[in-house]
RNA sequence: GCGGGUAUAGCUUAGUGGUAAAGCCCUAGCCUUCCAAGCUAGUUAUGUGGGUUCGAUUCCCACUACCCGCUCCA
């Protein structure tokens, strides 16, 4: 990307955050205390939107289909079944900074080294009489120059200088003394530097339960939970027990789960808290790879459908050895975001890893017996697992536009506009008289609200001229606006009478329609 | 976590070591027969905490948050 391009991408993302405070989508958590990192918020919009993709998710994924059954697991989670997980135990990185440099390293990943360690215990500078103790090393490798140590060394301790005038070659360095040793990683390979002390970042949200809780009192560890995946694992054999399943079926939960994430960013894209939609579809072990390429193209479709376009979408394959050890097949679906292409979703082939974990760790029997071949096995899983925020954030980036319109008079301006789908628009309509000081008009508008409302999410306005009332329904992506007007009244003859205009948010066309057709009418698009 | 930047009203921006300005938005009223019209009135701001100072929104320090680049993303 290039760097105006990357400006103009950074300007974009600014107005869909400034747009998204001042119509009240998302506002950033406790703002008036100065914000909670890497927490949001969602407003009146911002919550109707959200809900409205996690309904259409549910319907077509659980209610529209027979072999999905759905859940809804706690948040709080018992400490064992992450140990089983391999949460508790792998959910972390062990994690070192370079102390010359700063970089920051996975301490797992170092490749282990050899040669000679130059100790020193700090530095000095005669003529401005400054001095600095502390313990610092340098690995010089087999063959290296060893007054490439001297150099580090200097070059680090110039780093406490106030006199930033100082040539760091100008330092005295104290108590050298050397060390041979083999295979450390405690080194910078880059540099030979030193590295701070490995320093686990688990990103796991860790609480204590009880009354009586101590926080030193290992038995009253728990967690929330890092994915809503392992809820469903673990309810795995009371779903099948009580829903006379067959294989493949599935178990879908929408719901919170919590990261502490070292570095939120990109607005709500990367959340410590944050919601999923996930499926867990268990199948025979012969059928998990097709399943996968099949649950790609379904969730390929359900994108399209709530208005991000297949061209905007980018389906990762992630390679061999770049995917988790017990997937087979890993897709990304990753969406082109202004500041970046980043994953939406993942679709993963898990075989049976998370069931036979908890088997081990639980004792229990979670094996699958299928009646009609008469065989006992533990089934395979494909996971197809969405981010609720990040699509919501899709949708916004998607849906935004600002289009330059010319008026009657030939004058341009902007119109500010969200195209969101209305299966997922948080208002469907706009309700409007097209006076607010004619009785008659304001009554058939409230009559026309009162019909709708029960069945949709309607938004009856009356202040300032009709043209501002209908910038603002574009501005939020409401796709119809109800005018009532002079020929609803009868006014125009009979044939129009009880009739309305219906403008259309993109094309901003309008046409008449009659009350009694309005909710067949505005229902059928949100199917 | 590192480096750089930013923080004034709901939004976008002025400005100042001594009463903080404007546009848009918003609210109320008047007016208005289809795309941000007009008139009148009105609400709302210097992120938090210290320091320097007679006095700080302005200068300094710390913190918090956000943005950009690294890093990270099981």
């Amino acid at each position: 990307m290039s760097d105006s391009a990357s400006e103009k991408n950074s300007v974009l993302m600014e107005k869909i955050v400034s747009l998204c405070k001042r119509r009240g989508f998302i506002f950033q958590s406790a703002e008036i205390y100065g914000g909670l990192n890497g927490c949001w918020d969602y407003g009146p919009l911002g919550a109707e939107l959200k809900r409205n993709l996690k309904d259409y998710w549910w319907r077509k994924n659980v209610q529209e289909r027979d072999d999905i059954l759905g859940m809804d697991g706690s948040i709080l989670t018992h400490q064992d079944v992450l140990k089983a997980s391999g949460h508790v135990g792998g959910f972390s990185d062990p994690m070192c900074d370079c102390l010359l440099s700063n970089a920051r390293l996975r301490a797992d990943q170092i490749e282990p080294q050899s040669g000679t360690v130059y100790h020193y215990s700090g530095a000095s500078h005669a003529e401005s009489d400054w001095s600095v103790e502390r313990e610092y090393a340098v690995l010089i490798g087999e063959g290296q120059d060893e007054n490439k140590a001297r150099k580090t060394a200097r070059l680090f301790f110039s780093k406490f200088l106030k006199d930033k005038q100082i040539s760091p070659k100008k330092l005295e360095l104290a108590g050298e003394r050397t060390e041979a040793v083999e295979d450390t990683t405690r080194f910078n390979p880059a540099n030979g530097s030193l590295l701070t002390e490995p320093r686990e970042f688990n990103l796991m949200f860790k609480t204590n339960m009880g009354a009586s809780s101590d926080e030193n009192d290992e038995s009253t560890v728990a967690y929330l939970r890092p994915e809503t995946a392992q809820t469903i694992f673990v309810q795995f054999k009371n779903v099948a027990e009580t829903n006379r399943v067959k294989l493949p079926f599935g178990i879908a939960q929408i719901g919170k789960s919590f990261r502490n994430e070292i570095n939120p960013r990109n607005y709500t894209f990367r959340s410590r808290e944050f919601e999923q939609m996930e499926i867990e579809f268990f199948c025979r072990p012969e059928e998990g790879l097709a399943l996968t390429d099949e649950w790609l193209e379904r969730r390929l479709v359900f994108y399209e459908e709530i208005g991000i376009p297949r061209e905007h979408l980018h389906i990762l394959d992630i390679p061999d050895g770049e995917r988790a050890h017990y997937s087979k097949k890993t897709y990304d679906i990753e969406y082109e975001f202004p500041f970046g292409i980043q994953e939406l979703e993942g679709v993963a082939y898990r075989g049976d890893y998370d069931l036979s974990k908890h088997i081990e760790h639980s004792g229990k029997p979670l094996e699958f017996f299928d009646d009609e071949t008469k065989e006992k096995f533990v089934p395979h899983v494909v996971e197809p697992s969405a981010g609720c925020d990040r699509t919501i954030l899709a949708v916004i980036c998607e849906a935004f536009e600002e289009e330059t319109v010319t008026d009657e008079k030939g004058k341009e301006e902007t119109r500010t506009v969200m195209h969101f789908s209305p299966r997922i628009a948080p208002v469907k309509a706009g309700i409007f008289p097209l006076l607010k000081n004619k009785p008659e008009l304001v009554e058939k508008a409230r009559e026309i609200q009162a019909q709708l409302a029960p069945f949709m999410n309607v938004f009856y306005d009356e202040a300032g001229a009709i043209g501002r009332r209908y910038r603002r329904q574009d501005e939020i992506g409401t796709p119809y606006c109800v005018t009532v007007d002079f020929e609803t009244l009868g006014e125009s003859g009979d044939d129009l009478k009880d009739t309305v205009t219906l403008r259309e948010r993109d094309s901003m066309k309008q046409e008449r329609i009659a009350i009694a057709d309005l909710r067949s009418f505005l229902l059928d698009k949100m199917v």
